[in-house]
RNA sequence: GUGGCCAUGGUGAAGCGGUUAACACUUACGACUGUGACUCGUACAUUCGAGGGUUCGAUCCCCUCUGGCCACCCCA
């Protein structure tokens, strides 16, 4: 058996490469007109950054983490995620010193030990992007509306925008006190899984799917009741911003993170058309990050979308172009003087092909109709003689006279 | 990590104890000796994910492994 890729790690073929290239060229564009700029982190970080900021006791860090030991013995761990290593080279390189407030994006691959399925592999790839320095709840409807925005720019209307808020250190505790209290009640009703959370993380059992705890958490008192003056305040002001901006969205007070880090504002955009894999971008705001990681008290939010839940929602397209021109050439003569004209005309910036297996003129021909040629040319010894030959045009066949010159063929190829 | 279903060429797939392992597409060459597409012809799996077992014989039955899909879990 011949050596395979790992289980979960997939290879781009060049039929799907155009589509990713479309998403990632898409976002750059509309993050670019807020302002945001390109930041790339490494792939590997020391295990520590990611257990102190995603959470030591998530599933993440827990059970799907990538870790080993390098020859100097340390720790390290392929990064399962974006905002931990971004907001590590924000503190590393003070560039909150730089400017009050950082835009940053990114885009690359994430490693989680997971099983695959569709839309969900061990090496996956996120786009996303963080902003820090900014508490102000217009901030996060900035943030919602770039989201939004570029799903509308990917000509994607079906993930639809999902918040909610988780409050902040003053409100959340006396909120998960009261939530606790509530299961506590209904022990015997919930599943093992959320029994077992109870301790580390008794919100997930708002989002448990199984009937019984649906049933049993109906009455459960919800955060967004419990939010304190303040994160009451700026979640009302974060949903009149997006009414003023005209987003779209919907309250979801279920909604939890899977990363400890989240605070107040969270967000999702979720769809019914991958199954189980349902999240297609998620984020929300982390103000106690940055202080977390050793850095000032800076406050953040950011996003991150899954590329190949994108690229699964846009389908199959087309984004293959098609060669300008197709020189067929007959004997070695003609295939310098081919080799000539080609190079010139790449030079104008047309696209060229040629024959480089030497065969038949039909098989050329063959070939530049199989590549979607729009133009050929064939180049034998008596368009050498006489200097000039004709172009035919491969969508209607008509054909054309013309000198064996750059200059001429680039007016054929710019005019047709 | 748990459970269910599945695995035949480059692709989509028939076959299900003994077959030349169908058919279609793709690809290559030719009919058309200097002009693609349509048409026609020819070629392309000693082999049925890998390794064992049962059998006179296994693509077909059994076991193990590997991989895929779906659900759980979790999450982008």
């Amino acid at each position: 058996m011949s050596i395979t890729a790992i289980k979960g790690f997939n290879d781009l073929l060049p039929s799907e490469s155009g589509l990713w290239q479309f998403i990632e060229q898409t976002a750059r564009q509309v993050f670019a007109r807020y302002g945001f700029n390109e930041i790339r982190v490494p792939i590997v970080e020391k295990t520590e950054l990611f257990c102190r900021s995603i959470g030591d006791t998530t599933d993440i860090v827990e059970k799907e983490m990538y870790t080993f030991t390098d020859k100097g013995g340390s720790s390290l761990t392929l990064r399962p995620e974006g905002t931990a290593s971004v907001m590590r080279a924000l503190i590393e390189h003070k560039l909150y010193a730089l400017d009050s407030i950082n835009k940053l994006y990114y885009m690359g691959p994430m490693f989680r030990h997971e099983r695959p399925q569709k839309g969900r592999y061990r090496q996956f790839h996120q786009i996303g992007a963080e902003v820090t320095g900014a508490a102000d709840p217009l901030i996060d409807a900035q943030v919602l509306l770039m989201v939004s925005r570029l799903f509308k720019e990917l000509g994607l209307t079906e993930p639809s925008l999902q918040i909610n808020s988780l409050g902040c250190p003053v409100c959340r505790p006396a909120y998960r006190e009261a939530l606790v209290a509530f299961l506590a009640q209904r022990q015997d009703a919930l599943c093992e899984d959320c029994r077992r959370r109870q301790t580390t993380n008794p919100l997930r059992a708002l989002d448990c799917k199984v009937p019984g705890c649906v049933e049993a958490t109906k009455g459960a008192p919800a955060m967004l009741e419990h939010l304190c003056p303040e994160c009451d305040l700026h979640f009302s002001a974060v949903q009149n911003y997006l009414a003023v901006a005209e987003v779209p969205f919907s309250l979801n007070p279920r909604m939890v993170r899977g990363l400890d880090y989240y605070t107040r504002t969270t967000f999702e955009l979720v769809t019914g058309l991958l199954g189980s894999q349902s999240a297609v971008a998620a984020g929300g705001r982390y103000d106690g990050l940055v202080e977390q990681l050793g850095g000032p008290a800076v406050p953040g939010i950011g996003f991150a979308l899954g590329v190949e839940r994108v690229a699964l929602l846009l389908g199959d397209r087309n984004f293959d172009g098609t060669p300008d021109l197709f020189i067929a050439v007959l004997g070695d003569a003609a295939r310098t003087a081919g080799f000539h004209l080609m190079a010139g005309l790449q030079d104008q910036g047309f696209w060229v092909e040629t024959d480089c297996e030497g065969k038949s003129l039909k098989s050329q021909m063959r070939r530049a109709d199989k590549l979607k040629a729009r133009y050929s040319i064939v180049l034998g010894d008596t368009e050498l003689t006489a200097g000039s030959g004709s172009v035919k045009c491969m969508g209607d066949g008509s054909q054309q006279a013309v000198n064996l010159t750059v200059a001429a063929i680039t007016e054929i190829l710019t005019g047709g």
